[in-house]
DNA sequence: CAGCTAACTGAACACTTGTTCAAATCAAAG
DNA sequence: CTTTGATTTGAACAAGTGTTCAGTTAGCTG
């Protein structure tokens, strides 16, 4: 017996990457093994190595897919030429937003780096600077209207804070995605200490 | 031939922790074998279960032991009766001093939630539930003085944003502990728009 | 120096691991 | 209806997994 029923290669090898992405998440890439990704394919071990080399690079691809998506999604959604204020706002949103959206993948691209072989460790860790420049960026560019002494160390606060959101987060709690997102935001801009938040005062 | 020369049950047994925690950092506990544990001490695989009863105790007594080691260090170093802008400043100070001092604990207490068994896993979380209370009260404590909406939220995006220190500091970088410290009070003040920050404008 | 025991070895257990490949099967083309 | 080619199976590979345990040894006690 072979070749099953209604197999195709456009559906299948999708499904390797959605089996991959969610178990990587939930059991972690090490506790994971080929025949169980398979499984949740419907299908033999085997079959996954016609559309993948071999284990890491489903963890690799998985990951490269996701930073290089984020930085497309970022580029997308980001205005260069707000204002500083506006910019941060713009920022907190989206990453917030954009995160919520893709907590496995999320995780995975955390907390699976040390899985990955030295090279595809440093591609990540590339993309990844790429994307906090982004953020930087508009950190030091509002360097007149935000009130920061270390630009870099502010980069990396506001990061991990915004991402400490997919760690908690879950869909059926008291908060929205927005509601979330909106209490960032102001978190964000005292951080900084923007002008147009003390205004008001 | 068996028991080597100079071994002696109040060494190995706190080598194999050191050795544990340092592999387990290193590759996660899933990747990291017995024997590569008992390379490490210099010992064969089956002595290690004269100290451990199997490999998942391994984990979680290292993980138990730091989150009550925290929680102890925090009652030590915390004042109670503090103001609150103080009390927060004690706070953000501690959790960065102690928590620079053992990245690897931190690393693993964090990463290795999802190997944990499901009876293991809900005495850790419990233990990180306890520690995050600490802050909380901290917070609404402090209602008057701060201004915070959300007193949960404020919690866990600190704690997201101090903990997230622990993944780029090195001790060979341009700060120091304390001046990461002082940075983050900084920060961590004017999150919660302390009124005492203000004052000086 | 003999005897004792805590400490450790080394081999074995029954499985699981990632990966390869000839053979089998199915879907579509002619 | 046959041929072709993509797709999958199932068995096999060598290596590694956590854990157990009878047997060996080092160092202390008397």
């Amino acid at each position: 017996m072979a070749r099953k029923t209604g197999s195709h290669s456009e559906i299948t090898g999708p499904r390797i990457q959605d089996a991959a992405l969610k178990l990587f998440a939930r059991h972690g890439y090490a506790a994971v093994s080929m025949r169980q990704i398979a499984a949740e394919v419907g299908v033999q071990a085997g079959a996954l190595y016609n559309y993948v080399p071999h284990k890491q690079a489903l963890l690799f691809e998985l990951m490269r897919g996701h930073m290089v998506a984020l930085l497309d999604a970022a580029d997308a959604a980001l205005e260069p030429a707000a204002r500083p204020d506006a910019a941060l706002e713009g920022f907190v949103r989206f990453h917030i937003g954009y995160h919520l959206g893709r907590v496995d993948l999320v995780f995975i691209s955390y907390m699976e780096l040390r899985a990955l072989e030295p090279e595809n460790f440093s591609v990540i860790e590339a993309l990844r600077g790429r994307y906090e420049d982004r953020l930087e960026a508009i950190l030091s560019d509002g360097k007149d209207v935000f009130d920061v002494k270390d630009t870099k160390l502010a980069t990396l606060a506001l990061i991990a804070m915004l991402t400490g959101v997919t760690n908690w987060f879950r869909e059926s709690g008291r908060l929205s995605p927005e509601g979330v997102a909106d209490s960032y935001v102001e978190m964000a801009r005292r951080m900084v200490r923007s002008k147009e938040v003390l205004k008001p005062r």
